[in-house]
DNA sequence: GTCTATATGGTGATAGAC
DNA sequence: GTCTATCACCATATAGAC
């Protein structure tokens, strides 16, 4: 009664389906990408990425959910026991703007599925997919309006704005999609010198103590 | 010797398929929208839009091209004469945020040609066309870095990361082409609100005066 | 100047050999 | 499970009628 080698396999394939596919569609977006693009990254050609997968947009969907899974996870290790709202923000801040750094590829794709809307035509399956993926990211950004929301009632945030705040924050870091380029030698230490960079002005602001 | 009336008639057509394709490359994105999409939204046929551009790529540096105007008019508006670093700051964020809003149709499309590489294959003009683009974009992020660097030296800003700075400033902002969904009855007062809100975070920051 | 009709090339997806 | 060959469709772009 051995565990059948072959889920493990079927998914490590699936894995780097998904890998190639994240990087085309980074590189290209996802409808300059073709599957032969993503096939030729892996050195094969679209009998097997059609073996795993049966759409491209199928195919898309798993790089958008293994994309938000990295955002979740980050957001997940973070420790909400000490410090008070405005302290537990921060973390926050620096788990997502790291994630963001570490999943550039993933997370550029994850951008294009809020754009891109026209997937041709999406089967009952596809339809329930891509209804969890928009409910993912909604989730997401309701935890840092909850936490914001804390923090004001706690007294360590300003009265602002929760909702356009909290989409104003995230997208300061999102946005390094558009000009982060990851580098062969930078490490996990290197991007977390750039993630303080971008969250301290979102936290402290610009201007000075007066 | 009257003035020509044809080429003030030809530039009436050419903004509006402008504006029809702005639309279009928003709601649908460049690659999955279609020639056809563009004339249908005219009311007329592809014919008509070839008989003014001579590719799609052509049409979409054209939309570009607008795009990075309204930014820049926006721009040239704002008061440098009076005030610290920081007030002046404060003003050019403020009409950016009010431009991304009013211009979000064009602005999304100016999103894209950060990320969309390929137009297929470009000519000599087409190529000396997309770097401008480039340029432009360079140019305007420019102006935010001397800006907040101005700010410092005159001690109205605190000591930040001028180019990670600007960039997270100007992408919180931007990231508004995701999802700010224009309304038909709001109007320039209603923007200012709201830019007001994406702003002021930015500006503040968030910890409350200690 | 705008239309219809069409040439041309490419892409998602499938069938079937191995 | 992966490949080659191919189909069917769609989009860019052009030609030519009106």
């Amino acid at each position: 009664m051995t565990e059948k080698p072959q889920k493990p396999n079927r998914t490590r394939r699936k894995d780097e389906i998904i890998a190639s596919a994240a990087q085309c569609f980074m590189e290209q977006g996802y409808h300059a990408t073709t599957i032969d693009d993503v096939a030729r990254r892996l050195g094969s050609t679209k009998g097997r990425v059609y073996h795993y997968y049966a759409s491209k947009t199928d195919l898309f969907f798993d790089v958008h959910r293994v994309g938000m899974g990295f955002l979740f996870d980050a957001l997940d290790e973070v420790v909400v026991g000490s410090g008070d709202g405005a302290t537990v923000l921060r973390r926050m801040l620096m788990a997502h703007a790291n994630a963001m750094l570490e999943h550039h590829t993933f997370e550029n794709v994850v951008a294009q599925g809020v754009q891109v809307h026209r997937f041709g035509t999406l089967n009952g399956d596809q339809r329930a997919t891509l209804q969890n993926l928009i409910a993912s990211r909604d989730r997401f950004e309701a935890a840092f309006k909850r936490q914001i929301q804390t923090g004001i009632d706690d007294g360590s945030l300003r009265a602002v704005d929760v909702s356009v705040t909290a989409k104003v924050l995230l997208g300061g870091l999102q946005w390094s999609i558009f000009w982060y380029r990851p580098q062969p030698n930078d490490s996990v230490a290197t991007r977390d010198v750039l993630a303080r960079k971008m969250v301290d002005p979102l936290m402290q602001g610009l201007l000075p103590v007066a």
